[in-house]
DNA sequence: GATAGATGCTAATAGTAATTACCAAACGAC
DNA sequence: GTCGTTTGGTAATTACTATTAGCATCTATC
């Protein structure tokens, strides 16, 4: 009837919503409305070749396709803007909630609701998790790791065709927006807060070094010297593992030098526990007789005596920054460029400038030879 | 057609699966199907009556009208098994985080995804925060407050027809599965630490008195009293706000009695750190001159000087609890009793036996009059 | 070079929901 | 009363998707 008669109803035609249905999918994609739900449904015990298969992944992004047109409707009431926020951890760091806190703050004006998955980096979970989370309808989707890194974007998440971004992690074709932490400037800050207050001689001990987090750190800590026109001495970096222990037995090694340094860059705050262990050991104190920073601002850096200066993961900001980047307009080609997040200072008591004397001592042995 | 010819198909109508319809609840309400349609959509410039509406809604509610058929179908795969987890703050403390991965590693082998949703306390929130949890199709409910307390269950929420499980909250009426922290037996369990120890002169520091958990855990350091036959003294009570400021003033105050107590009782740990500097500024010793201990386990009383002998509420164990008391089967009448579950005592430094001198003096008096 | 499976799809169908067009009762105004 | 209007729906239609059954086309085998 309808194709029959397109002007059937006297009504005018071009209110219609013209909404994507999968026989516009079947018309792009060259084959059956019977084959796209197969393929959108992933039925089992059907067989579609994989060339048609993605044909009609393809084109059912490019037109658009938001799911079943009833449910779009039955879910009416207030769900304009659900949106997801999958993250692979929740419990194991506060990382994740302090995004997530900051997310909700940004879109509370919108009054947005936030729906939160962990897909618990698990190749049968996470497929789970992003399902029950768009199957419910979201807007947009946030997706999150815990260990700021490269990501492959699984197929059910890159081709959901809803506004996406990525919190700490970021895809090697840069297809979606992307924040992470300006690691590489807050290992450059903290160590240049050590040169400010006089050090030259500063020692850092790294994470494990095959994360990014830990190259970027370096990579910041050798740009200040730099900048300061201190030379890098490989003696002074110690390769750590994020843990106290590591931190410990790396601040003895420091210690044991024939010129130790006068303030020691921790790259995380349980190294930076590690390292007050060893210093009380030792009998040195801080920050008199060595200045410490630590990174990441747990809350155990508060309690330490002395308070330990150190570095905040900018995770809120983060949180509001994916919020007010999920752009409607999915531009299919785009490249995003990674956005960065500055990592502030937090100063507290554990720098101060290096005893006259050490300094002196430095001085003496630089110019000797 | 449906009623007409059951028989109409020749394949065996057996394995129907007996979806509920729009059709269904129309026949149960007494209207069409079309006004069913109406009714649940909201649609605009429709005129239903008040009664009908209220008809077609519990209709569909009794009858577990779950959304439209082709989302259930649609969003088949592994969506056995979403469990909503709908709580109204996840940044502001780490009790939320703890239960909802208790949650999660209760559910971990039945492959069970949660939906974590923030309620957020807020009239307009709350009811968007349940409806993306449940448009999204889930199959049970977790529903927590942070703080201890009774609660009104929004209509959207009692009458969801899925397993629901009340978590740190609980309705007067007790229609649901309900868990909560033993307050009564961890307020009972610390000051019977502290008896055991020798101390008689036991002081405590309450919270807001008008909190649930305040007057708990008052009641049972009543009880512990009672059970070794220690006289009740009000004036050892004193009333604070669960702050670090109020745990100051409590302390000074009860220094400053004719006959001090020899342990103090601080009702949660941010009190026992005021009840520390009080303490230490009035050159006392923990826990020589003074055993303090705290409640909440919270990260900081691990790094006081010395560490602090506290409670750890059972989140972790709450919410596994929910999980498994997830029942099926709801019965519409059903009573069932709050779950209390145990507040344990982590024993660290800052209890020991009163000084000699102390006892003695406490008893020259006690005796005196 | 027939035959028997696979493979890869489509046509037709049936179930379900949204929407349009219409209808009947109730109610007032005159 | 009877005309118009509001209220409260229904019947019929339309639109969409899931599923079943079957039809070509390859491909390997004897």
């Amino acid at each position: 009837m309808r194709q029959a008669k397109p002007q059937k109803s006297n009504k005018p035609a071009v209110d219609k919503p013209a909404r994507v249905t999968m026989m516009d999918i079947a018309a792009a994609a060259g084959c059956s409305q019977a084959a796209v739900s197969f393929v959108l449904n992933d039925t089992p015990g059907t067989r579609i070749s994989q060339q048609t298969r993605d044909r009609v992944w393809e084109a059912a992004r490019a037109l658009g396709y938001t799911g079943t047109t009833y449910t779009a409707k039955a879910s009416y009431s207030g769900l304009d803007n659900v949106i997801g926020f999958a993250v692979d951890q929740l419990a194991t760091s506060p990382e994740a909630i302090v995004a997530i806190e900051g997310a909700r703050q940004a879109s509370w004006n919108a009054g947005n609701v936030l729906l939160v998955a962990q897909t618990l980096s698990d190749p049968v979970m996470e497929p789970k998790a992003i399902k029950a989370l768009t199957s419910g309808g979201i807007s947009a989707l946030i997706y999150m790791t815990i260990y700021t890194r490269q990501v492959e974007l699984p197929s059910y998440v890159s081709n959901l065709n809803i506004p996406t971004v990525l919190l700490n992690c970021y895809t090697a074709d840069h297809a979606f927006p992307a924040v992470v932490p300006s690691e590489i400037a807050g290992g450059q800050s903290s160590t240049r807060h050590l040169i400010t207050h006089g050090h030259h001689r500063i020692a850092t001990i790294t994470g494990e070094i095959w994360m990014q987090a830990a190259q970027d750190r370096l990579t910041g800590y050798r740009r200040a010297l730099a900048t300061a026109d201190i030379p890098f001495d490989p003696e002074l970096v110690i390769e750590g593992d994020w843990s106290a222990g590591a931190g410990y037995a790396a601040t003895m090694k420091l210690l044991a030098l024939k010129e130790p340094p006068t303030a020691i860059f921790c790259q995380n705050d349980r190294t930076a526990i590690g390292c007050y262990e060893a210093l009380k050991d030792a009998g040195l104190r801080i920050p008199q007789d060595m200045s410490v920073v630590g990174y990441d601002d747990e809350e155990i850096s508060r309690h330490l005596v002395p308070p330990l200066t150190t570095s905040v993961l900018p995770h809120l900001a983060m949180g509001q920054w994916a919020i007010e980047h999920l752009n409607p307009e999915t531009v299919p080609g785009k490249r995003y460029p990674i956005a960065k997040l500055e990592c502030s200072l937090v100063k507290r008591h554990s720098v101060a400038a290096p005893r006259a004397e050490a300094r002196q001592v430095v001085d003496d042995l630089s110019t000797s030879p």
